[in-house]
DNA sequence: AAAAGTTTGTCAAGGATTTAACAATCAAGT
DNA sequence: ACTTGATTGTTAAATCCTTGACAAACTTTT
């Protein structure tokens, strides 16, 4: 049985993944957790304790292998498989996460994009098409898709992510500025801008002080 | 001197101001927090530790004034003042952000949109149209710009942050897959929607288990 | 006006996370 | 091969955050 990592170390990995990405881009072959706190702005003692939550990655006397533990927490990550992931609501954002090549590059793949705006039935975003919602079921019966993105207003949100939840997608990047909790049998993982504003609002103002 | 007060609440003051918000709308007059909790599921004693860190909101036999403790996050959050934003690269992204009618019910208004790219030049989104980045120190100078929102490819995102700090824009919604610490005398908040992505993928990975 | 019931604000305990410290281990130089 | 220096993995201390508990203060009922 694997012992309960926390959520708090699981937000620092893809940011470990990513200086690591560069040290390779960068052709460093090794680094220690000293010179990655220093660049990080973290450190060390959270670096290596981090680390060791998922195994022994170094070696004392020498540091880290940079290509190997980039693939590693590429790994615990999961981004060296890929991941079909559908766009539910083609309005700006949607259409905007429907065309973010970036993501490909780490192993999620957009494959469809739907809507219920008939106006927009056809209209291509990069190379897909805006389907309707109404096409969402046998859609999901013949392509593996594991996650869907919800870019719609919040009033459609709940019902519409209980209804993939029922054609078989357990994964949920939620857009919507409403909370899906109380959805058995899913994993949501929100991205709220307003609050993100909100947020940057209220420390502008403590600055000020 | 205030009390600092920890970013783990923070994160927590917009959920409360959009639950207010809610009852508000449902002609709610009070609430306890003991209720509150069972909405929003938290602990009530959560929700009062963290409204105790700015004053005695509520009172006792009776619970917490909806409307008056809405108003009072709203202002701790700084939302009840008008914060003009402009977004820097016209992308996909950028005019989504710049489309979101939504944020200017919470205050925010988006008053630029700038890119590099001369096709863009004078392009409509909602009432604004795309300026060039040459035009950026006029534009700050006639305008009162608190926030620039950074949607541009990260290979520029250190060069503008400096540069819009240097013309008087402290504060910084960035987008972009970069970090920007190190840059003084400015407040960041960071939107990496790749991370939030891997972060979907790890616990989709352990939720399989 | 008193009694019963509710609910806050706050203190203290408990739990979680972060940092510091250092023995154990390996690498590199002599 | 031995010594020196570097760096990890891990333990323990320190800090931070969350929860439980309850007196004090208010509301409502009788």
């Amino acid at each position: 049985m694997d012992k309960q990592i926390s959520q708090a170390v699981i937000r620092r990995l893809p940011r470990y993944y990513r200086y690591l990405g560069e040290l390779l881009d960068d052709g460093v072959e090794r680094i220690s957790s000293n010179d990655l706190s220093k660049r990080m702005h973290v450190t060390a003692s959270q670096i290596r304790q981090d680390l060791n939550n998922f195994g022994g990655f170094g070696q004392q006397g020498y540091g880290y292998n940079v290509a190997y533990l980039h693939d590693e927490i590429g790994k615990i990550l999961g981004v060296n498989d890929t991941h079909n992931v559908i766009v539910i609501g083609a309005g700006n954002l949607g259409q905007a996460i429907a065309g973010y090549v970036k993501f490909e590059r780490v192993g999620f793949k957009i494959i469809g994009l739907f809507d219920v705006n008939p106006e927009l039935k056809g209209k291509m975003v990069r190379d897909l098409p805006v389907k309707m919602l109404d096409e969402l079921p046998d859609f999901i019966k013949n392509n593996d898709v594991e996650i869907a993105a919800l870019t719609l207003p919040k009033s459609n949100a709940k019902a519409t992510a209980l209804k993939l939840v029922s054609l078989g997608v357990h994964a949920i990047w939620n857009f919507a500025h409403v909370d899906l909790d109380d959805i058995p049998d899913v994993v949501i993982e929100n991205v709220h801008l307003s609050d993100s504003l909100m947020q940057l609002s209220y420390n502008i103002t403590q600055h000020k002080k």
